[in-house]
DNA sequence: ACCCCTGTTCGGCG
DNA sequence: CCGCCGAACAGGGG
């Protein structure tokens, strides 16, 4: 599930930990969710060590500890993290167990699209730093995106609205719900949107962000029932604003759902 | 059995 | 070299 709000939703999970030490680690050996990490420094460094705080950034999240240890977690598609009691024991895709006294931390991932890093030093990790804005911050304005669009003038705007280096956090459904938002045909190519268009497309990826924020970021509550996510899987969903039946399709490589009415 | 999948990366190709 | 596209990754669910 996890785009932007999920992964916020996810990462508070842990704050149940925050300020208590970790006790004892494991993992899953050679998983593909620790590719290019070296797990045994994981497990040295991290025992013995306090969770301090943790941060998200589009899909990706942070998590400081004590000693200058620094965690990094991706969900990919199926990756979840949660709290467990302490005796929790792993099942087959519990692929990292950070055990406390009082309980574990869990990152679970059956299909192991998800990544695990792990960082030693004084400064945040190399592979955290990044000079793309969010989405929720002032440095994510009319004129980023419509220099984002520019560069990728030929790709239908669902694929430009799904890049993590322009759309920070955006996944398939909340792509979906921003265009339908803003009444863009998914497979209008980025340079043949006029000012208008994108205008909108500036306005509804904030609101929708700043909505999902809302509901799914803080409880997992659903987004408002007048949103498009609620239909679009559905077999015979139609559109919420006149329940003209949605059409379906790939595009950008991904399963499309817009309305044909509204989205031109 | 077969097809689908809320993500990312990589190789091919134009 | 740039940028777009489809495939691959792996497992579970319909």
């Amino acid at each position: 599930m996890p785009e932007l709000a999920e992964v916020e939703w996810y990462r508070k999970q842990w704050n149940a930990g925050i300020g208590n030490k970790i006790v004892d680690v494991r993992m899953h050996p050679r998983n593909r969710v620790f590719r290019g990490t070296n797990m045994r420094k994981l497990q040295e460094n991290l025992a013995g060590e306090k969770l301090r705080r943790s941060a998200a950034r589009g899909k990706r999240m942070l998590f400081e500890f004590s000693g200058d240890n620094w965690l990094g977690l991706h969900l990919g598609m199926t990756g979840k993290i949660h709290i467990a009691v302490a005796n929790f024991r792993p099942d087959k895709h519990d692929h990292l167990v950070l055990y406390q006294r009082e309980r574990a931390l869990v990152f679970t991932d059956s299909r192991q699209f998800g990544r695990v890093r792990f960082h030693y030093g004084r400064h945040q990790p190399g592979w955290w730093t990044s000079d793309v804005p969010e989405i929720i911050s002032p440095e994510f304005d009319q004129k980023f995106v419509d220099q984002f669009l520019d560069r990728h003038r030929k790709a239908p705007i669902k694929a430009v609205v799904l890049m993590q280096n322009g759309f920070s956090g955006i996944g398939n459904w909340m792509a979906d719900e921003i265009l339908w938002r803003a009444r863009i045909h998914p497979a209008t190519r980025a340079g043949e949107m006029t000012a208008r268009k994108r205008e909108k497309l500036f306005r509804e990826t904030k609101l929708v962000v700043r909505e999902s924020l809302r509901t799914l970021g803080k409880d997992y509550s659903d987004p408002p029932r007048t949103w498009l996510i609620h239909q679009k899987w559905k077999p015979d969903g139609i559109c919420p604003r006149h329940r003209t039946p949605l059409r379906r399709a790939t595009i950008g490589g991904r399963t499309t759902a817009w309305c044909p009415r509204c989205q031109r």
